[in-house]
DNA sequence: TTGTAGGCGTTATCAA
DNA sequence: TTGATAACGCCTACAA
């Protein structure tokens, strides 16, 4: 009631110091000219009202809320909060900040994720797409909005996007398999229609294909990115009359649901059973016999991301767009010991090699 | 230059609607008396202008953002991406959205986060607190910030907190050890100063006591929340003249560090040494043996703590404040085989009971 | 049921 | 150097 304080707005602070609203607004702001005198006076008093300015206001004004919408699968799986800590980082240092959403591979989720984050006036986003939102997504890139796609591209879409070599990674980690000896290779898919994933199918098929291994569709699963589901389609591999020698996996939480279920059979690593997993989870290393994995630089699809929408948003002001460029990282094939190498070598020296 | 497109504004719709922008404000917001027929003529207006609103002025005029602010630690770490996760499922329900901040345990960066996030005029924030900006949060809860506070409370604050019982856990985890005839119990702690895990500290050195093991100092060792960090601590450990039978480990990237550790001296978990890890990584019941440990109900921590503040934020019209509450959740030891029990408890029947 | 007008806190334009 | 003043896009009395 009585003795309410004054609302730390830049009209009071320059009242109380006794400038105009534009004086005050030069020296928080840090441009034009300004009397050393009343800067100081303005600044004390800023200090004193607790004065932070409104961001809001501000970004209604300027036309740009130094916010980044990033929409993602789920940050809780380690390749996006990764991707999403590298985003962050160069963000911050860049005075942007990001405003995270999951999408947890619904295209209905995307389309009201990227609406909202168009409504909020973000500077431009980073997206993995579900590539069922074409039409909205060419909407929002007419519209001007800048877009970078991670993980996976939209040949539809003009837009630069960051992604990993699947096919190249897939490919080298079934190799690695065919050369220690593994012939009926178990792949546990994602889901259908993602192209990061069908790349990884590719790759599947290519190294097979180099071989002279014919494909054997029944040995595909979909593991639907999750353990529970994974576990299942191991199982049922396992279960077949001539069940797979190896498995090739395309994510981690995958990785956690065949092991399991070969845990579960019985079954040793790598005598009976040989293992590659697409994503290189800190834990690998932990494992026994230690998992052989493709590493994704997860992070660094991150920081590149970033980088590139900003220095889109920075020269927003002169080119036109049409700025339809793919940057592919390189995936690593990481040996260790889950194909019969490495530290437990001697123990897989027995296992045939056909 | 010629055919600029109108730019997408509720004014602009009115306009082409033939309406005032009371009438298409009610509309698109849905409220108040609209004839039908103007209704749908600016419903059609709208979505031919590809209108959608401009959230920043909404949030100026309304004082109210729909976002909440959220800084922890590292997203990278599953105890924080799960309660994230958590906090943001039931924002979202509620039409809140989420701005994530990475402090990385520094009381500087979270200092920097805070005033960001106040200038921003997020309707609240949920925080991870370092515990040395005690000041700067007072300032903020003054100024009428809804707080909520996750994983560790401040006494000094005024403000609900969410916590998980962190001395109960590490209580009954180290007892697990003890009850399993461990009694060197090394302690893998993260860093000083942070009252969850001196918690856990204290939980450990009641165990012990109830036990009547005396504390041996020479047993405690930092492992700064990190892989390298804690391998480098579990090494030194296991050099002592008189090594740990048992390692307690605070955090999950400090179990892989440990565990490293452990298989480059070569040791064979039960047997050797025992293991007890607080938090339950996915991956947990994968290792060899499979790892026992406190699970955190991380994702009901973030759910709670948003469902906290969004109550807060409603009835934010009445009652004051002084709303100082602790909601502290039970962790549950999740028992496997890394103390000689369960699938591989044969295999642990040899060793020394002491 | 509809419209007018003022203001949210900033920034930007233009004189003074 | 400084200060009115007009936007930015939206909401909301209040009046009609």
């Amino acid at each position: 009631m009585g003795n309410q304080v004054k609302k730390a707005t830049l009209r009071n602070v320059a009242e109380s110091a006794n400038v105009s609203v534009t004086v005050a607004s030069r020296v928080v702001g840090n441009y034009g000219y300004v009397s050393l005198e009343k800067k100081k006076r303005v600044l004390k008093i800023a200090k004193e009202l607790g004065y932070t300015p409104n961001i809001l206001a501000r970004s209604l004004k300027t036309y740009t809320s130094f916010c980044i919408g990033v929409v993602i699968a789920d940050i809780t799986t380690s390749f996006f909060n990764l991707l999403v800590r590298g985003a962050d980082d160069v963000a911050r240092q860049n005075g942007y900040h990001l405003i995270i959403c999951n999408s947890d591979e619904s295209p209905k989720k995307e389309k009201d994720h990227l609406e909202e984050l168009s409504s909020r006036k973000v500077d431009g986003i980073i997206l993995c797409p579900t590539e069922k939102n074409i039409h909205q997504l060419k909407k929002i890139t007419r519209a001007g909005m800048p877009l970078v796609l991670v993980d996976r591209k939209l040949k539809e879409i003009d837009a630069v996007s960051i992604t990993v070599d699947n096919s190249l990674g897939a490919m080298e980690g079934v190799n690695h398999l065919i050369q220690h000896g593994y012939r009926r290779i178990g792949l546990i898919k994602g889901l259908p229609g993602i192209s990061a994933l069908e790349e990884r199918f590719l790759g599947y098929k290519q190294a097979l294909h180099a071989a002279g291994i014919p494909l054997d569709q029944e040995l595909i699963r979909y593991g639907e990115f999750n353990a529970v589901a994974s576990r299942k389609a191991a199982l049922e591999l396992l279960q077949l009359k001539k069940p797979p020698d190896a498995f090739f996996i395309a994510s981690e939480a995958m990785i956690v649901g065949t092991i399991l279920a070969i845990r579960e059979r019985n079954l040793r690593i790598p005598e009976d059973i040989g293992i590659v997993g697409f994503d290189d989870p800190l834990w690998a290393p932990l494992l026994d016999p230690p998992l052989t994995t493709i590493r994704q630089p997860s992070y660094s699809v991150g920081t590149i991301a970033a980088q590139k929408l900003i220095s889109q948003l920075r020269g927003s002001g002169d080119a036109g767009n049409s700025r339809k460029e793919n940057i592919v990282l390189r995936p690593e094939l990481v040996i260790r010991a889950s194909c019969g190498e490495g530290a437990t070598g001697a123990r897989a020296a027995g296992r045939r090699r056909t």
